[in-house]
DNA sequence: GTCTATAGTTCGATAGAC
DNA sequence: GTCTATCGAACTATAGAC
């Protein structure tokens, strides 16, 4: 029952949740149409009919999430700005919560997502360059807005940077390579989101906070604050 | 130098060269090893005759970055601890220096060794969990403890956690996405590794010690420490 | 060590029936 | 919308001459 039953998921979503994976676990280059279709359950010449090219499949596996985080992100934020000017806290918990909670939401292929993103957003290929440059940008610029405003003397190339450094922090935690478990004898077996983000955040916010006091001294010097020691 | 002839890069040197642009460009499934021996100048077969597979040819590549990698990060530890207890900056920075150095030389490949040690360390497939386990778990944890000394009250879990980010972080950087320069509409392109390790480590550094603060309360609660606004 | 030649698969994509 | 069949190219790997 293709047409009208909810409970079915139909052919386009199958071949979009086969890819997501496949992508994910092979990378772009090791992930075959043939294999996709497979593990779809349908014809493989159907996942040329609705997505037309490799690359057009693997568009659309990216713009499936990337509308689904962005509309969360824009929610957030848009209630932080409306109780005025937002805590710090809140600014980067509230951009880094829908995507790690997605990332750790296993019954909607959340370690899928992950797997994808991560290699999205660390690609410097034309491809992920380009898919991230459409569907994160404005998003991005929102959020450095947002912490230039919770974060007065934050200028903008630091904030900037600052916003990404969040980003890189946030792709290592979900990057889920296992290292922590390994690195700590298995005491950290992190899969909590609340718990991921509660560390996470002021570890950020910390960070962010220095670099209003480092910016002014301009480019150099490592600057040795060094208030404990 | 195989016939006594040092201007001469032979042909194992070639191809590895070769292979680490490649992979590093094409991800490992992208990459194929005609192609590898094309751009190597040399012919395919030998790539075989030398590196077995190209499962071996991959590890060859890592392996070859990592050692350097890991004994300049094993010398700067040395200084350090030779000098009594040491500045958590130091410390950082002794971590992040090589492999942001090297991934910035251009002049000997380093911006296809860091796209290639990005993907491999943020890979979660098992050929980059193990290739990532043997060859930088042991200076892992010869930095998690330098951590702990530097910064007294951090306990073992956050120590690993933090170490963690702040490869997060050096990652995010030498991903070298051009995403700074997209979202600073120019203003942020950069390109000096002296400049860019004295920008991340103050805010690492900040993190860090914040980590000793919020690791008190145990795993529970944003803690909204909010102590601007 | 370096080569040619090739076995045996698998690839992305399309044409055309239904 | 879903299928079969297939083209032409690319793939990893190996056998064996030199």
């Amino acid at each position: 029952m293709p047409q009208g039953d909810l409970a079915h998921k139909d052919a386009r979503t199958a071949i979009l949740d086969a890819a997501e994976r496949l992508f994910a676990e092979l990378g772009y280059g090791g992930a075959s149409m043939r294999a996709i279709a497979r593990e779809a359950g349908v014809n493989q010449a159907l996942v040329h009919y609705y997505f037309d090219s490799k690359d057009g499949l693997f568009s659309a596996v990216i713009e499936r999430r990337a509308g689904d985080i962005n509309l969360r992100r824009d929610d957030g934020l848009d209630a932080l700005l409306a109780g005025g000017t937002p805590n710090l806290e809140a600014v980067v918990e509230a951009l880094l919560r829908p995507t790690i909670e997605l990332g750790h939401d296993d019954a909607r292929g959340g370690a899928h997502y992950a797997k994808l993103i991560v290699a999205l957003a660390n690609g410097s290929d034309g491809r992920s360059r380009l898919l991230t440059s459409r569907h994160y940008d404005a998003i991005a610029r929102r959020y450095i807005d947002a912490l230039q405003t919770a974060l007065p003397g934050l200028d903008r190339p630091s904030a900037v940077r600052g916003y990404l450094y969040c980003i890189g922090v946030a792709l290592s935690v979900m990057a889920r390579t296992g290292r922590a478990a390994t690195l700590s004898d298995g005491v950290c077996d992190d899969d909590d989101p609340d718990v991921i983000i509660a560390r996470v955040v002021p570890f950020l916010c910390a960070g962010l906070r220095a670099l209003v006091v480092s910016g002014r001294s301009g480019a150099a010097g490592p600057t040795p604050t060094a208030q404990s020691s």
